[in-house]
DNA sequence: ATGCCATATTGCAATATATTAATAACATGA
DNA sequence: TCATGTTATTAATATATTGCAATATGGCAT
């Protein structure tokens, strides 16, 4: 029996998804995020000292990944700690340090 | 020692070129090609059917590829396989797959 | 409340990307 | 050479992304 019209929409969806988590870690600065966070959970200004970028820079790509499930975020007092969510994007990025 | 200057280009370099990768294959229908050709090489009509799309489409994504070291193609006669390149991609491909 | 530090958001200009349609180039066979 | 099937390129338009500057918000101490 072949694939149905059903099979190919969540085929569909399925790929879409895998692009969207691509897309959303293929860039520089949030490789470099992603990076930095393997060791760790940090701070936006840690962050945004390690980069050495922008305040505001460095918190459009933290809530661009945080909205896009692949980094997470916890407050504490007037710190805000970003950290891995998806540990699939680090796989990912294994795989490709050599390239 | 601390890290100098040329540590930091280099790394940069890297960083680069692996967003670079990443943003070549993160986009529904290079992801869909690259899967199609995880099987074996295929020619550019071969492709086009799979996956329902445009002839001039196709072959925009699959030289947007090619020109990125993601695939390679051969000439054979009227026909052009393509195929993987850089194996990486589907290494990342199949970090991603269960998301 | 005020001031201060950390973080988030918004508007904008520049650049890049995606899609379609039209057309060009290429190789082959009659 | 001409016709045909395959592949590549170009132009035009729409949409998205990026980086920056300015500003807003949030929490905490005094």
């Amino acid at each position: 029996m072949a694939k149905n019209e059903c099979d190919l929409k969540i085929d569909q969806a399925r790929i879409e998804r895998a692009a969207e988590v691509l897309k959303t870690v293929a860039h520089p600065l949030r490789l470099r995020i992603v990076e930095l966070l393997e060791s760790g959970e940090k701070s936006v200004n840690e962050l945004k000292e390690l980069l050495g970028v922008t305040q505001p820079l460095t918190s459009q790509h933290l809530s661009q990944m945080r909205m896009r499930g692949v980094l997470g975020s916890r407050r504490e007092g007037t710190l805000v700690y970003y950290s891995i969510a998806n540990p699939d994007v680090v796989k990912v990025i294994h795989c490709i340090r050599r390239s």
